[in-house]
DNA sequence: CGGACATCCGTACGTTCATACGGGTATGAC
DNA sequence: GTCATACCCGTATGAACGTACGGATGTCCG
């Protein structure tokens, strides 16, 4: 119990990490991220289809992305491509990212439809 | 385009890692997971005390976390002792809770080592 | 038994957040 | 210039979530 205090992680740290997190935390950022992290390179319209969500929503999942910097924006006429930043935290892309992925695909192998790779 | 098709995350899938990490997303669930990784087995009490919160959060969070597989609960008369689950997913455990940790602390140098509140 | 204690549960409240809608800006085509 | 496209932004709505409060359950001690 005295070790709990010193085992503790401080309210301040817990928040940031959560603020992190929680931008993992919702299936349209993560099929963003995830869809980011094999194409290099999307616009608004094309990942709105792709991932069948609104286009207004799709924006708003870009802006929360970007304003953390874990995509980066390119203008190109009227349309803009988004990537994933080139700083994007490894450990985040790495192993929140693709590791998961494969923890519930392997969760559940009836469903058996794996990606290549 | 067609790529991001095929590189898509499935809205199925998506949802249920979104669910798994937004246990992770909240900062007094972290802070519960992060103590317990080091300490091995503390109570409700103890946990409350330790992050200075409410004992209805502590168990709420408690609650959740044990509703997702991801801490067991031992009873001792009237006190309830939790640990980390045995198969706790060892990516969450090593890399978003561990790793992460190390990424904010090093982003911020400056502040260097505090707890303050 | 009766009282103190640790924890859980149902409920209610306030907040946060994702989405949809309308309007706005900028770019390219005719 | 006018029109259509691609995207962004402010606002509103509805849902999900975390916390606090009261009460209930189970447990130890005298």
């Amino acid at each position: 119990m005295a070790a709990a205090r010193s085992a503790g992680l401080s309210a301040d740290h817990a928040a940031e990490l959560a603020g992190t997190l929680s931008l993992l935390s919702e299936p349209t950022r993560l099929r963003i991220l995830y869809a980011l992290d094999h194409v290099e390179e999307l616009c608004v319209g094309d990942l709105a289809v792709a991932l069948d969500v609104g286009e207004d929503a799709t924006s708003y999942a870009l802006r929360l992305l970007r304003a953390a910097g874990l995509v980066n924006k390119r203008k190109d006429g009227r349309v803009v491509y988004y990537r994933l930043s080139d700083d994007f935290p490894e450990p985040l892309l790495e192993h929140c990212l693709r590791r998961l992925v494969d923890l519930t695909e392997t969760k559940r192998p009836q469903h058996g439809r794996r990606d290549r790779r």
